[in-house]
RNA sequence: GGAGGAUUAGCCUAAUUGGCAAGGCAGCAGUUUUGAAAACUGCCGACCGCAAGGUCCUGGGGGUUCGAGUCCCUCAUCCUCCGCCA
């Protein structure tokens, strides 16, 4: 969330974040509530300091005068218990808005209505030219027998998948690669807890907001994670940090639980979007330091550039617009990799830095050199999610006959296995 | 699931039958010093306020009371034990 002194200072950066990302956010019933909540903290305190003033009368006094004193304190009670009553009302009004004000953007962030006007900022590598038609993944996981859609819509409904064979393999391979990767760059992998309190949520800013995104098990008040992220950005929550342990690099691997609400009839085939999946998920918790956490912002996408640059699969980056951020972040750049069947780039990586955003709400501080508190910065960015990857690399690697060559990154972890045929299933 | 114990500031630790939460360590600034250490002084949780000053903070949330670290309820976490399960 943002320092509410802040926005008293600038409620213009507010209000323009707001416009900038398309959000329905009011600045000024924001600093209403600001101002009425400490108009009513004044006049309860003045109340507090009266009732402890008497109080310690009362603790000298005996006899008639003594019950006398008590009397006027009932009295004096019972008022300010009405005004506190005012008072926490307000209070939390107060908090339910700051949690929906917006980040501000940075100002490299370009204007945009939505996904079609991110700006590209790199390409690499060239999609390949087919001399023959190539199938889509989902004609090509069927005819390899890796994949299975029917069977589980039958026992899971819509949006899911089973992997056979080669296919779970396949996951399996890219998911360790990529591990492996991170690692290299001195990330700490992490094996996260899947179902989490209420404080990661809101805590990372998926709620309030995102509730309609996430499958929540009620009856415990817990919700399925989104992404590790989630449990990873929130490890350190209520946590005085020291200087010297920044920056605190983690990998989390982790199953992913989207309910994808609002999108019927979107990407309805394949394995493009779907209610589960896996992925390895870089995060950065730094410093308070604009500059340093634009550095790890700018390493952090580089590192799952090199990922795919090993898994020889064309992408470009793009610098996503005002209007497909989101609420939390300072800036955006989703990777999209090539997708022969899409004709295009789809979507398979998004990079985000927060600033102390998340941090805020989240109570994750460090003492800096002067001895002084201070929020940190967070920052993350997919490493790779599967099943997803699976798409470019199925459609890439296609041969004529309908096999599917095994890129060259992964045969270490597929036992050396070079091509996927349906023998080979 | 059941029984008992614990939780005080970044860390550690006190507080009589309910009556102003006391100290220590670490950290920051200064004095002293050739320099450092030591010693000494100040600062050293959050909020409101231009300030003076005030309010809040004993794991979270409620309650009783004029007044709660202390009594009651509830939730969380940790420890010990019982039960169940992998």
């Amino acid at each position: 969330m943002l320092d509410i002194r802040f926005v008293r200072a600038n409620p213009d950066a507010v209000r323009h974040a707001a416009r900038l990302k398309r959000i329905d956010f009011d600045v000024d019933q924001l600093l209403a509530a600001d101002t009425e909540r400490r108009r009513l903290l004044q006049l309860t305190e003045e109340m507090k300091a009266q009732q402890n003033r008497t109080s310690k009368e009362i603790a000298g006094l005996q006899g008639a005068e003594r019950e006398q004193r008590i009397a006027e304190m009932q009295a004096l009670v019972a008022r300010l218990r009405e005004l506190g009553d005012q008072q926490k009302q307000a209070e939390e009004e107060f908090d339910r808005l700051l949690l929906l004000a917006p980040n501000i953007p940075a100002p490299e962030v370009p204007e945009g209505k939505d996904e079609s006007e991110n700006v590209e900022i790199r390409r690499w590598g060239e999609p390949r030219q087919f001399d023959f038609e190539p199938k889509d993944h989902v004609a090509l996981g069927l005819d390899l027998g890796i994949v299975d859609f029917e069977r589980a819509a039958k026992l899971a409904g819509s949006r899911t998948y089973f992997l056979k064979g080669a296919g779970a393999l396949l996951e399996l391979a890219v998911l360790r690669l990529a591990l492996d990767h991170i690692q290299s760059k001195g990330f700490i992998p992490m094996l996260v807890p899947l179902l989490v309190r209420p404080l990661a949520m809101i805590g990372t800013a998926y709620y309030p907001g995102g509730e309609e995104q996430a499958y929540q098990i009620e009856r415990d008040g817990l919700s399925l994670i989104g992404t590790a992220e989630v449990p990873i950005t929130a490890y350190h929550a209520h946590e005085m940090l020291d200087a010297a342990q920044l920056p605190v690099l983690y990998a989390g691997l982790s199953p992913c639980f989207r309910r994808e609400a609002g999108t019927y009839g979107k990407d309805t085939r394949g394995l493009y979007r779907i209610h589960q999946f896996q992925k390895v998920e870089q995060v950065v918790v730094c410093r308070n330091d604009p500059e340093e956490s634009l550095r790890w912002h700018q390493a952090i996408l580089r590192n799952s550039e090199e990922l795919l640059e090993k898994l020889e699969l064309p992408y470009r980056v793009v610098n996503v617009c005002g209007g497909d951020l989101g609420r939390p972040q300072i800036q955006k750049f989703d990777i999209e990799t090539w997708m022969p069947s899409r004709k295009g780039y789809g979507e398979t990586h998004s990079a985000s830095r927060f600033h102390d955003f998340q941090a805020r709400r989240l109570d994750l501080r460090y003492r800096d050199a002067d001895g002084k508190a201070q929020y940190c910065h967070t920052l993350n960015n997919t490493v790779i999610a599967s099943p997803r990857i699976l798409i470019p690399i199925l459609e890439n690697y296609q041969r004529a006959d309908g096999t599917v060559d095994v890129p060259a990154a992964l045969r270490p972890y597929m036992g050396g296995l070079e091509r996927l045929t349906p023998r080979a299933t």
